[in-house]
RNA sequence: GGGCGGAUAGCUCAGUUGGGAGAGCACAGCCCUUACAAGGCUGGGGUCACAGGUUCGAGCCCUGUUCCGCCUACCA
């Protein structure tokens, strides 16, 4: 017998060991099963469990569990990610802590002091993806540092140089101050912002007039190497050529024509600062005109800044336009709205900075990319996703991969100092191998020292699927696994990584890394707001487990994973689906109380006489199977969810088991056996079919379970499919007539709020083809309706002080006597009248349309026509029954 | 600036080839009926954002408008 209630703490600790050493989630590198595989997205190591973390992790254990219980060889390959940036920031904060930093420990011990933190706390995650019941294939977990995947980082890395797909260079790149480093452009975040509009008047060098310039960031003019006017603007073609000469410190700079100019912006004149602006950077090469970098890498004034050196860029900006503003050369200023980039890690404002970097020339692989989305390849879910994609891949710009932090993977280049030869001076000393060389190949000499920098992160996460599964090593697993099956993942990171994962996958597997790709929603709050820390509105998925249990909150998010849309999560949900477990477990209850000695084995008998009950839900017990497999093979999590509880609350626990209470209850044997049989029957199926989305309370309840299958595990059960029930439209035909005739005699009672315990007389009149099946089946309408003397038949004629229902093919009277309110009956009747009315003049005026029945298809026309005969029915029955009670009024009158 | 998505019951959302709108929660009424009051039964509640169009027929397809959300962008 269960315990009276369902007490998650304890019981899913008691499975997840189980099944751990039952090593139930491990995979085969060699098997004759299919294979099917989903690399996890790895969280960050200096992450903990956030709801979005839960979302994505229950629906891939849902779809892992599913398949394996289907039958495949299914790998979910977990692991984390070393998250570069995030994970020094850090661990630089703790040694502020202490007083020191990175570099009084200096690079190597530093990175021994990175690697003691991931060693402390690195784990939490993956204790947190256990908790909630992940089946990872722990055995084969992955740390993007690993020994064999910076193996991969490295490998790639000389091939796309060799291939001359990764070069280095000087250019403006995103430099965050406060990460001291670079970014790519994904990395930067934009806002949109009020700002100003500062608008400068730059004196003629012959001291006679000026010209005007409107920006945004005034303190970068101490980097002014020109200003550009478009050589068609009549305004300004007589000044190109000229010099200006800037305010303050006093240099001069030619005025220049430029067909980038916007003539209609701001004055039509802008300053150029080659060093500190993009547009600027590819003016400032188009006309050879210096490059002057003002700013230091921690965003102070630089040297060249003359008299602002030193200061910070925005304490700078102050101290500029004062100046400006009193030497007179500060004409205005307006509105103006711009979008500010901030850094992703830290949001501090990132600054285009004059830099060597090293860059991936992505255009060859974003093209091969492209297609392999485009043939189908790879299938973005939802397909909306895939313009994103698309628009992303076709104006990708070089991505730059260096990063000027110590945490990573360090990027494969040694450079000779010496550089003896020619051979070597033409490469610039530069050396490029996958293992440290111990002096230069082209020189000889010994002298070498290598690159600094280390990898973008996501350069790493970018080999993921293969690099995981042992490549650049032939292995079994990689035969066997790649390409994987199906990636699960939120949009935010489909250009971080899915993308770039795409190309190298095509790059260097020649194979797409996965066939699928489902994009889940983004989780908001109740307001729709996003979650955050600072607004302090995040939902601790750790703390819902907590209160409601794993598996209720595992369903809660499978049902509220709806394609294409952002999910309003509401605690309120969790809550609701809390009483969908506890009626799953209040069946189970109900079960192993009506299990008695020896009746386990009876189980096993193949029983014949099924009752209507019984062959009605077996017939929905197989539709619901294959509802929930196409639904789950689609990734329709919500709609298998939906199924699943409309089934087992609706149909098994309001419908069936109450139906077969009188035959359990009762003494004979033979039907009794066939009810209990096909309750555990549908029960068991249904846990089964439950278990990806609720693991741990469908295990112990089946492991409980009378007449459970052969199988040590819920886990390793084969998943249901419709076989497990039996299609039977004949009864489920029947039994709608039925839960008709119940449906009646309730809603008499509902609404004349009559007490449910009260037992009702019930009279049905019926049509031919329905009378022998109530007849048939008249206990049912005795329990479910709390009905007693019902006569059925065809010639029933309503008797007095009865109220009516009426459905299709029948006429209930339940005679009230004392409690007979007759002209309530007649405004209930009149009310069901209008109804129909109203039904009828709608069908009514679609057949009268000659366009209608000539043009719509046949079956719609028919069907039409029948609805309106039986329109006219009811209307005629509730007709008769009103006038019926209005002679009864007058002549009790 | 470009692109995408959304607007359906009080709330959160389904709605799969266009054939008279559904669920869960909330609400109201009757009930401690021996699995379950975290429950049962019954019921009320919608100009499917707005305006046009296509069609015999539109929540669904097309055009435009308004509001909201998101992505993207080298708008000085």
């Amino acid at each position: 017998m269960l315990e009276k209630r369902y007490e998650p703490k304890d019981i899913e600790k008691k499975w997840y060991d189980f099944w751990i050493e039952k090593d139930y989630f491990r995979a085969e590198a060699k098997s004759d099963k299919p294979a099917y595989c989903i690399v996890i997205p790895p969280p960050n190591i200096t992450g903990s469990l956030h709801i979005g973390h839960a979302l994505d992790i229950t629906l891939q254990d849902i779809m892992i569990r599913w398949k394996r219980m289907s039958g495949f060889n299914t790998l979910w390959l977990p692991g984390t990610d070393h998250a570069g940036i995030a994970t020094q920031n850090v661990v630089e904060k703790e040694l502020q802590k202490q007083n020191t930093d990175r570099h009084v420990l200096g690079r190597e011990k530093f990175i021994e002091k990175v690697w003691e933190w991931k060693k402390l706390y690195g784990g939490t995650i993956i204790n947190q993806l256990k908790s909630i019941g992940a089946s990872c294939d722990w055995s084969r977990e992955r740390f993007t540092l690993d020994e064999g995947l910076s193996r991969a980082v490295k490998e790639v890395f000389v091939r796309l140089y060799e291939e001359g797909l990764i070069y280095r260079g000087e250019y403006l790149i995103n430099w965050c101050p406060r990460c001291h480093t670079a970014l790519s452009d994904l990395e930067v975040e934009h806002e949109d912002k009020q700002g100003k509009l500062y608008y400068i008047k730059y004196s003629f060098m012959d001291g006679n007039g000026h010209i005007t310039v409107a920006t945004t960031r005034p303190e970068t003019y101490l980097g002014d190497t020109a200003v550009a006017v478009n050589p068609e603007d009549d305004r300004y073609k007589h000044l190109i050529g000229k010099k200006i000469r800037l305010p303050i410190i006093n240099r001069d700079v030619p005025i220049i024509a430029d067909e980038f100019v916007d003539a209609s912006f701001g004055t039509g004149a802008v300053k150029v600062t080659p060093a500190h602006d993009p547009n600027d950077f590819d003016m400032g090469k188009r006309h050879n005109l210096p490059f002057i970098n003002i700013l230091t890498g921690d965003g102070k004034m630089s040297e060249e800044a003359g008299p602002y050196k030193g200061q910070d860029r925005f304490e700078c900006r102050g101290n500029i336009l004062k100046d400006l503003e009193e030497t007179g050369h500060l004409e205005m200023v307006t509105d103006h709205n711009l979008a500010i980039g901030h850094c992703y890690r830290c949001k501090t404002i990132v600054e285009p900075y004059l830099s060597m970097q090293w860059f991936v020339k992505i255009k060859p692989l974003a093209d091969e990319a492209i297609k392999a989305v485009k043939d189908g390849r790879v299938k973005i879910i939802p397909s909306g996703w895939e313009n994103s994609y698309f628009d992303w891949m076709e104006n990708i710009r070089d991505w730059c991969i260096s990063r000027q932090i110590w945490w990573g993977h360090r990027i494969p280049v040694w450079y000779c100092q010496e550089m003896r030869n020619a051979e070597c001076g033409m490469r610039n000393g530069t050396i490029v191998s996958r293992d440290e060389p111990k002096s230069c190949p082209y020189c000889g000499s010994g002298s070498l020292f290598q690159d600094d920098d280390v990898l973008d992160t996501w350069f790493s996460s970018a080999l993921w699927p293969f690099s995981t599964l042992g490549w650049p090593d032939d292995t079994e697993d990689l035969n066997t696994f790649y390409p994987t099956s199906v990636l699960i993942t939120g949009f935010d990171i489909l250009f971080f990584w899915v993308a770039r994962m795409i190309m190298m996958g095509l790059k260097f597997r020649d194979q797409e890394p996965f066939k699928h790709v489902y994009i889940h929603a983004l989780i908001r709050d109740a307001e729709g707001q996003k979650m955050s820390k600072s607004k302090g509105n995040v939902v601790d998925p750790l703390k819902m487990t907590e209160m409601y249990g794993t598996d209720a909150f595992r369903f809660t998010l499978a049902a509220y994973a709806a394609q294409g849309r952002d999910i309003k999560f509401s605690e309120q949900r969790v809550e609701g689906y809390r009483h969908f477990l506890n009626k799953i477990w209040n069946v189970a209850r109900f079960i192993s109380m009506n299990v008695k000695e020896g009746e386990e084995r009876a189980l096993a008998v193949k029983v014949k006489n099924l009752s209507l009950a019984d062959r009605w839900v077996l017939s929905r017990l197989s539709s619901v199977c294959s509802e929930i497999n196409k639904a789950l093979e689609e990734y329709r999590f919500n709609d298998a969810a939906g199924a699943l509880y409309q089934f087992i609350w609706h149909e098994l626990c309001d419908w069936y088991v109450e139906m077969i209470k009188p035959e359990l209850y009762g003494d004979y044997e033979e039907s009794k056996r066939a009810a209990f049989f096909t309750l555990v029957h549908v029960f068991e199926v249904s846990l089964a079919l439950l278990h990806p989305f609720m693991p741990y309370i469908t295990e112990e309840i089946w492991q409980q379970l009378p007449g459970k299958k052969e199988d040590e595990s819920l886990c390793i059960r084969e998943y249901p499919s419709t076989e497990d029930g039996i299609e039977d439209k004949d009864a489920e035909k029947k039994m709608n007539i039925v839960m008709d005739a119940v449906t009646c005699i309730r809603s008499i009672r509902g609404e004349l709020n009559l007490s449910p315990s009260l037992e009702l007389q019930a009279l049905i009149k019926t049509s031919n083809s329905t009378e022998n099946i109530l007849k048939e089946n008249i206990t049912y309408l005795e329990k479910l309706a709390k009905a007693k003397n019902i006569e059925i038949g065809k010639e029933i004629l309503p008797p007095k002080n009865a109220a009516t229902a009426i459905k299709p093919a029948m006429e209930v009277f339940v005679p009230l006597e004392g409690l007979f309110d007759i002209d309530a009956e007649i405004s209930r009747l009149s009310k069901e009248k209008i109804k129909i009315e109203e039904d009828i003049e709608y069908v009514k005026k679609k057949l009268s349309n000659e366009d209608f029945t000539s043009k719509a298809p046949q079956a719609v026309v028919e069907e039409n026509k029948d609805k309106y005969i039986n329109y006219l029915d009811k209307l005629q029955s509730i007709q008769n029954n009103i006038d019926k009670l209005n002679q009864w009024r007058e002549s009790n009158e």
